[in-house]
DNA sequence: TGCGACACATAGCC
DNA sequence: CGGCTATGTGTCGC
């Protein structure tokens, strides 16, 4: 199903808000919610100025999308000779977000990459039980090779040298467990599990929800014996389990690299995904020996039995180019960071507290003077440092909460959720929310503050339809306060049984980014034709259930994928207008309680990838000129004329 | 300055 | 619910 046909009319239709899209404003929101294919959502924001837990579902996001690259050697069905189509089918899931116009990943954290492959118009037993030759296109004399198995491998390199760059894997284990190189992974033909099935299966150890994940990602040979032909491809593949999804997880650059130029400006890195067939060499002299090195035409491998194997190319693809983020401090900080203080875990276990205020507040570091700050304890190595928690000293607390009472100061350091936020308004406790400005006001000039927004009180409950989604005014409004992409704004309305009717609503909610609007407002035609292949429609379930088929017993999908709307709820937004601008002014109406917001423009295209199936071949179409910026073409068909980027492999 | 190593914090998993 | 696990990132010291 197309996303296009489930556009409600007022967005898609016409340019309904054409002043909120362009407000400048809105580039500054913190998170930019995306709704995703399969109906969970990817949310992006700069971890300079927002610090989320490690394993908050937020860290999950779709990347950047990918483009083709180019298709390479030929691969034939042995018995027909009929040409295989091949389509790569990689998508990123963890580490980078789209931040001002480019995708921007972590060095030191990790980003997920999966990846499948499909054979269009050949179905799966048909292609297990088949044998396959690959043909190399640049040897006239070359041999028809017989394919062991087919297979993809990631590789990173500069975009500005071409240089490739190391990519290293980690254990779930991370410091106590191995390093290693990405593998090249045995992969039969399957579709891409959607992304809300990647952020379930990832750290899964329990066994039933391993079996749960194991058809969706391995296929297992011998357990139908009889089905398939011993001469079929499938036992030519290196093992009985057999991969369906190469799923490359806790993935980072090598530590080495250099995120800037000597300039000081960023270097881009892409991610590349090649699918190949891999094949035993010929008897007799090898005639890769000329290709390895001059033409880079193919690698060579070891099997695992101590064979040399060759990894014949056949179809690439790549990201935009990326930024990574150094170890700079200035990469995790900023004067715009937002910082939590909450009392949230105390509110929330200290059940017999009569109290039911639990203040929020936002403050960048900065605003905690120095002299007000723990004092700094120089520790050891062998000594562990001491909670940052559970020292903060008193004299502290009690200054950053006057007037609030015994509510546990927090550091700057600690991290916002948007959980932590949510779970306040669910226990109907009280928050405020400051941004750093506000906070350092409130401090230094608490009386006056007061004055200026007598409407807000930290002991004041504030109603949840209070918030809106608006872009950090940072004290342009006083009556504006600014958590992530929440800000509250002062007023007395209060109906705490709005509150579960708009929870309601919000999971309903068909919601599409003004991205979506925009680029259909500017290229109507292009984007009502679907940029899918008719091998993703098909092979992509219908609709955003669970393609597992034995998930009884587990919590549904349709559950999970509630949780997670849930926790980000107060990111999805109607098509309302006063949704998509920062508007001090605005008035709640009842009919509008929770302000929406889908300000990022982000294509839906932005996140599907690049590539047409046309002819027999791929190729990258000059698409979304829009935002070209995000995947400057690697190939672009100009009349009869095909341009191409240099590749990993060149032909 | 940047990196390896260790440490802390915190949500998810079981 | 409590303990364990995984992972973003703070920090030390070279």
């Amino acid at each position: 199903m197309s996303h296009i046909q489930e556009l409600p009319r007022e967005v898609a239709g016409e340019t309904r808000h054409p002043l909120q899209i362009e407000d400048p404003l809105a580039d500054q929101q913190i998170i930019q919610t995306h709704l995703n294919d399969d109906g969970s959502t990817s949310n992006y924001f700069d971890k300079r100025k927002l610090k989320i837990a490690p394993r908050s579902t937020l860290q999950f996001k779709v990347g950047p999308p990918f483009e083709l690259v180019g298709s390479y050697n030929t691969v034939l069905e042995a018995d027909t000779l009929e040409t295989v189509l091949f389509q790569i089918n990689p998508r990123i899931d963890r580490g980078f977000d789209f931040i001002d116009d480019g995708w921007v990943g972590y060095k030191r954290n990790y980003f997920t990459l999966v990846s499948s492959f499909e054979t269009p118009g050949l179905d799966l037993d048909t292609f297990l039980n088949s044998s396959f030759k690959v043909q190399m296109h640049d040897r006239h004399n070359s041999p028809l090779l017989l394919v062991k198995y087919f297979a993809v491998k990631i590789r990173a390199r500069s975009d500005d040298d071409r240089t490739e760059i190391s990519l290293v894997q980690h254990t779930a284990k991370r410091d106590k467990g191995p390093q290693f190189t990405p593998a090249t992974c045995p992969l039969i033909p399957s579709a891409l599990p959607q992304h809300q099935i990647i952020r379930e299966a990832s750290n899964v150890r329990n066994s039933v929800k391993m079996r749960k994940y194991d058809s969706t990602f391995f296929f297992h040979r011998d357990e139908d014996r009889e089905k398939y032909n011993v001469h079929g491809i499938v036992y030519s593949y290196p093992d009985e389990c057999i991969q369906k999804v190469a799923r490359y997880e806790r993935v980072q650059f090598a530590s080495s690299i250099n995120v800037k130029k000597p300039s000081q400006q960023n270097k881009h890195f892409r991610l590349h995904v090649v699918l190949g067939a891999v094949t035993n060499p010929p008897s007799g002299s090898s005639p890769y020996c000329n290709y390895d090195d001059a033409l880079n035409v193919c690698d060579e491998m070891t099997a695992a039995d101590g064979s040399r194997e060759y990894f014949i190319p056949l179809q690439e693809m790549k990201t935009p180019p990326l930024i990574i983020r150094g170890r700079s401090p200035s990469n995790y900080t900023s004067s715009q960071k937002v910082a939590v203080r909450t009392s949230s875990s105390v509110a929330l276990s200290d059940k017999n507290s009569t109290s039911s205020i639990s203040p929020v507040i936002i403050s960048p570091r900065s605003s905690i003077p120095p002299s007000l700050s723990p004092p700094e304890q120089k520790t050891n190595r062998s000594s562990k440092r001491r909670s940052k928690v559970s020292e903060n000293p008193p004299s502290l607390s009690s200054l950053v909460n006057a007037g609030v009472g015994q509510n546990e100061y927090r550091t700057s350091k600690r991290v916002e959720t948007i959980e932590h936020i949510e779970r306040l308004y669910k226990e109907k406790t009280s928050l405020s929310l400051r941004t750093s400005e506000e906070s350092n006001r409130c401090r230094n000039e608490d009386k006056a503050s007061d004055m200026k927004r007598p409407k807000i009180s930290r002991q004041d409950s504030i109603d949840p339809k209070e918030i809106e989604l608006k872009p950090p005014t940072c004290g342009s409004d006083e009556n504006i306060y600014v958590v992530g992409s929440l800000a509250l704004t002062a007023t007395f309305q209060s109906d705490q049984n709005d509150l579960k009717l708009k929870r309601r609503r919000v999971n309903k909610v068909e919601a599409r980014t003004i991205a979506d609007a925009e680029i259909l407002k500017k290229e109507p035609k292009k984007c009502l034709l679907s940029p899918k292949l008719p091998a993703q429609s098909s092979t992509a379930p219908p609709s955003p259930r669970s393609p597992i088929e034995d998930s009884q017993g587990e919590e549904s999908f349709g559950d999970s994928l509630n949780h997670d709307l849930h926790s980000i709820s107060l990111s999805i937004l109607d098509e309302t207008s006063s949704n998509y601008r920062h508007d001090p002014n605005y008035i709640h109406s009842n009919h509008e309680n929770i302000a929406r917001s889908f300000p990022r423009v982000i294509g839906e295209t932005s996140f599907t990838n690049l590539y047409v199936y046309k002819h027999d071949k791929f190729r990258m179409k000059d698409r979304l000129p829009s935002r070209e910026i995000l995947s400057l073409p690697s190939q672009v068909v100009e009349g009869d004329e095909f341009y191409q980027e240099i590749s990993f492999y060149r032909h």
